[in-house]
DNA sequence: AAAAAAAATGTGTGGGCACACAAATTTTGT
DNA sequence: ACAAAATTTGTGTGCCCACACATTTTTTTT
């Protein structure tokens, strides 16, 4: 038996040996002279192997570079995993958790194929019972693994219990509880968010100009956003950079027009050395138009790429957005669900997405970003 | 034949119906009273189907939902598919060119199962007859699709030519040439990266202070750096943004410190008034360099997230870097080529990568950014 | 109406792997 | 030394699809 026969190759022109196709667990079979089921429970431990075969098959492995083909293999093990994700419901049809939803569902329909299947739950951002029985309709579904952003500390809490119970792996994407035994969270770093605010923030500042932190937030929100404030402000202690200024923040407990003009006005008469607002979450476009309404020269930085923050950006009333990948937080969720059904594997317990960092200028090649294939596909 | 049997499900507790495998064509084939074969046909537009039969399979394709098996269609399939590509040489281990080559080459890992087979070719970026000669090595190969990087046009349009006589397709990264028959571009917008450079430095700069393009460029080297320029000098032209500055650009055809260290001199010298710098490319680090050692307060703005470039931005001597997603770029050239191959997708012609912008407080999401399971996960 | 030609439909194999079960081999017990 | 038990090894079927080839049915011809 020669070399031809043991690798499947051909040559081209002399020069160069080409190994067109993998080495099957049959290649392997052959160079050892036993049958394929024998190295195949070598390949998976199977045991009732004789020590010296399973030697020989194992330096055949490495001889012939076996890997298993994963498709084949999915394909014969047939296993389903089902995937439920946990996400507040979006505000409207281009709200912030679209993103996230869309990330999730179209990379679980890529990997369709392979056993993966995806429900989707939502809950009302203001109820908290609403959230509860959500909880409860995903335990129902008996997934396999389970995706949530948890805006409620306390219901949280309890549905990760009975999910622990259940021995079901979860994901927190775009918010965390700390010190619970999720699978990993993925999302952003908010203290190094407001870092980032802050560096940009005193970059284009002069450095007696005031600011302001303002939290829009209706009703009981999420409280991380104190986090992002904290980030921003030890920015400006830490070094040198808070100059003369005054930094005060204010939290307009309402995202309605009328209370805002009231609160906003009133502040920046008491405060007209106010020459940046840093808003902590993704309603900078309200504040935004304020400013353009009453011609206010001052700088802005807000959070995430919606469809109003862009277009106040593209008006010049918002200076810097920076984004954190959701729709790629929900992709990276699923992927790694995914791998740790399959290989096993542990991902890191957090990983961070990048902070993009959007302006005027580059934000277009953000919007128009795709990656190829992602679902959709699958038709002819 | 009941429901249940047409299509397989289950029902928890009442409440849900839920489809758990995928319906087969088997399963059409039951549905219809047809063979596989017969569904086969439809499925592939082979002909040779009755009318009839033809009209009720369609049908049955709709209401059972059937998608075909992408995993078994690929393994019966069992076609090959080889991609070359053709890049730089990186200067170092850590030069800009292993990005797109490790990007290339762990998806091509990743798809190897679909039948993806890749070989890297590269080229000394000093060099013409260097290029032509590995071009002739890329052909030697028969390739069913090329990814390059054309740095030397001329040569590059022969190589081309050569390319579509054989009808194989091509991909440019990093850089393309106009009016070519490339399956697409992915890369950046070169004057778009100009703008981006523009908005952020005239953001860090009061209105009178002058301003440093830098072409720093080893031998004949590549004739883009103009387009970021001129994108550069748009920015500040367009809008009322350029103030009483002055914006030069001088090009020294050189990377040794010693002809650096003697042109910078004697430039700023000359342009004391001189308080920004951009570096059109990624050798911003050496000028930063430079700048640290004459403690001279200049803000910098430069390309690439290399060691060098990242070393100067944590030491505060660079101000940003724009990146382009190098990684990525190759990358998704692969998945292109493969949809292409698979789906006969035609991707669009120019794909924009986003253009990242790098500040010390946000370089280490960068860095540390993992996608899960890109290769190397197929062992055990 | 029977034979020939054409069209429609069915069957079987292979792709690489996983796993259950059957067969062969070795070990143990008496 | 021989049966029984334990262990090792081989075989076959299925996962879903693609495609070549065999078979059946329909249409055409004389």
């Amino acid at each position: 038996m020669c070399a031809h026969t043991l690798i499947n190759s051909f040559s081209i022109k002399i020069k160069f040996v080409v190994k067109t196709k993998k080495t099957t667990i049959q290649d392997i079979a052959n160079y050892v002279n036993v049958s394929v089921g024998t190295v195949d429970r070598v390949i998976h431990n199977r045991g009732h192997v004789s020590t010296a075969k399973r030697k020989k098959i194992m330096e055949a492995i490495e001889i012939l570079d076996f890997n298993p083909n994963f498709l084949a293999s999915t394909l014969a093990l047939g296993k389903q995993y089902r995937i439920c994700s946990l996400l507040p419901r979006p505000s409207s049809t281009q709200g912030y958790w679209t993103l996230p939803k869309d990330g999730i569902e179209q990379t679980a329909a890529d990997y369709k194929d392979y056993g993966i299947t995806h429900h989707s739950f939502d809950y009302d951002p203001f109820e908290e019972s609403s959230y509860s029985k959500k909880t409860l309709a995903v335990l129902e579904m008996q997934p396999d693994g389970v995706i949530l952003a948890p805006l409620f500390e306390e219901e949280s809490i309890l549905f990760i219990k009975k999910l622990e119970e259940k021995k079901i792996p979860y994901i927190f994407i775009d918010a965390f509880i700390p010190n619970q035994k999720n699978l990993c969270y993925i999302g952003p770093d908010l203290k190094g968010s407001g870092y980032v605010a802050g560096k940009l923030m005193s970059s284009i500042l002069n450095s007696q100009d005031d600011i302001l932190i303002l939290n829009l937030v209706k009703g009981l929100e999420n409280s991380h956003l104190g986090i992002i404030e904290k980030g921003f402000r030890e920015f400006f202690d830490s070094t040198n950079n808070k100059g003369s200024r005054k930094i005060k923040s204010i939290t307009i407990p309402s995202i309605k027009k009328e209370d805002i003009t009231i609160e906003l006005t009133k502040y920046h008469i008491k405060n007209p050395g106010t020459k940046g607002v840093f808003v902590t979450n993704s309603r900078a476009s309200l504040i935004a138009h304020y400013h353009f309404l009453h011609e206010l020269p001052v700088k802005m930085i807000g959070f995430d790429m919606l469809q109003d923050n862009i277009l106040e950006m593209k008006n010049g009333n918002i200076d810097f957005l920076i984004s954190q990948r959701p729709y790629f937080q929900g992709a990276m969720a699923v992927k790694t669900l995914f791998h740790y059904f399959v290989y096993k594997k542990i991902p890191p317990k957090i990983q961070y997405v990048p902070l993009d960092i959007i302006i005027d200028q580059n934000l277009d090649y953000y919007i128009n970003f795709k990656e190829p294939g992602t679902a959709n596909l699958v038709q002819e």
